[in-house]
DNA sequence: CCAGAAAATCACATCGAGTGCAATTTTGCA
DNA sequence: TGCAAAATTGCACTCGATGTGATTTTCTGG
């Protein structure tokens, strides 16, 4: 009888997973630079070579959740409720996105604070992020645009994901730096953040709703 | 007798100014990732080790020309006219910064061709560069608040330059791909672009306005 | 003009990320 | 059980980047 997965499937699932788990065990421990891909690949058991045949590159293994919170985002797009506005929808995507809601929760959901962490640490975390971050609003500018084909064309689209985002993610990086950097998501701290960005994104909300009633 | 700049001075910015020329070369023809450092520093005369000594990083060859051109974005922000307000501001910022106006016109007249071209193709330098504009921005954020403390808090601040920048940017990177991608640069695309990114930053601007109003 | 200080360049040596390849082991399936 | 496909592995290699210590070049004061 055939199984969910076959064997060999299982078996890559179950090393991508402990890769994952190594990365964060020892970049918490010992930072991302001073932790070498030949560590993470021996504390998972596998040979250095076989790390890069699940990731590309040592950063990917950071990102290994992206792909979920990507996908829940588009879905929040197509999955809108009628008579919803882009406004409406954008609001919705990150609320939706914040959420666990992936397979694989309690591993992902360790995996995002690190990252958050690393960040705001290491230089060369920051680029990969922003490239990812930009591919993935490229492609919700996309699925907007198909939404909405009334009202945004591709460009405009892609002008309104940019300014929402890009208000989010500037307004995000001061408010974490002000509110002590380090520590601005322990509990306390961190609805302080949180209402701070919802403030912030009115500003690219109403150059959005003027669009519509325009 | 003294001299404008001593010797030592005049040779280094000769070297640099020689690496920067040999790496455009190199880029241009055969593309980012095949040229190597000890080829750009091989073609300006200087060891693989002096490379590194004028630039951190491969990339940063590139960006030789950003410094001048945030710091004249600051200085449009500071030399404001009296009256003008955020939006106003932030509009002519990026007529500023696409003129030439570097101590080195030509040579960074060639670079910013070629960082564009290499920049649509080549998916390690636009993490870099995302992350320079980031950062940027991040800085222009600031100097928006000290111009104008009344009307914009530090997160207000990083939500206007971030929206006004997002949106410009992502509009431009469908913009840019739209037209033909490679040769979009042509004299005639040209234009044709620029309209495009006009009707796109409305869309940021609209929602600063609301803010001034307010 | 010369000697010594300071700075720039250089030639290594080394490390880590990433890739290509060929051998070997493991898994799937008949 | 046996064969084909796929995954893993070790190895050699390239390239970017850094540390070090020797060497050369420039600057300064006498």
């Amino acid at each position: 009888m055939a199984n969910t997965y076959g064997l060999r499937e299982r078996k890559k699932q179950r090393t991508r997973r402990a890769l994952i788990e190594a990365a964060i065990e020892l970049f918490e421990r010992q930072g991302y630079d001073a932790t070498t891909v030949a560590q993470i690949a021996a504390a998972a058991d596998v040979s250095t070579r076989t790390f890069f045949s699940y990731f590309p590159a040592k950063e990917d293994i950071l990102f290994a959740d992206t792909h979920d919170r990507l996908a829940a985002a588009a879905e929040a797009i197509t999955g809108r409720a009628p008579g919803e506005r882009p406004a409406d929808v954008l609001l919705r995507i990150v609320q939706r996105v914040l959420e666990p809601g992936s397979a694989d929760v309690e591993l992902f959901g360790r995996l995002a604070p690190v990252r958050v962490r690393l960040l705001t640490t290491t230089p060369a975390l920051q680029g990969h992020a922003l490239r990812r971050l930009f591919e993935g609003q490229r492609r919700l500018a996309g699925d907007l645009h198909r939404a909405f084909p009334a009202d945004l064309d591709p460009v405009t689209a892609a002008a309104v994901v940019g300014s929402f985002m890009g208000a989010l993610m500037a307004a995000a990086a001061v408010a974490v730096t002000a509110a002590g950097g380090l520590d601005a998501l322990a509990p306390g701290r961190q609805e302080e953040v949180a209402a701070q960005l919802r403030r912030a994104v009115v500003v690219p909300l109403d150059g959005i709703r003027a669009l519509e009633t325009g």
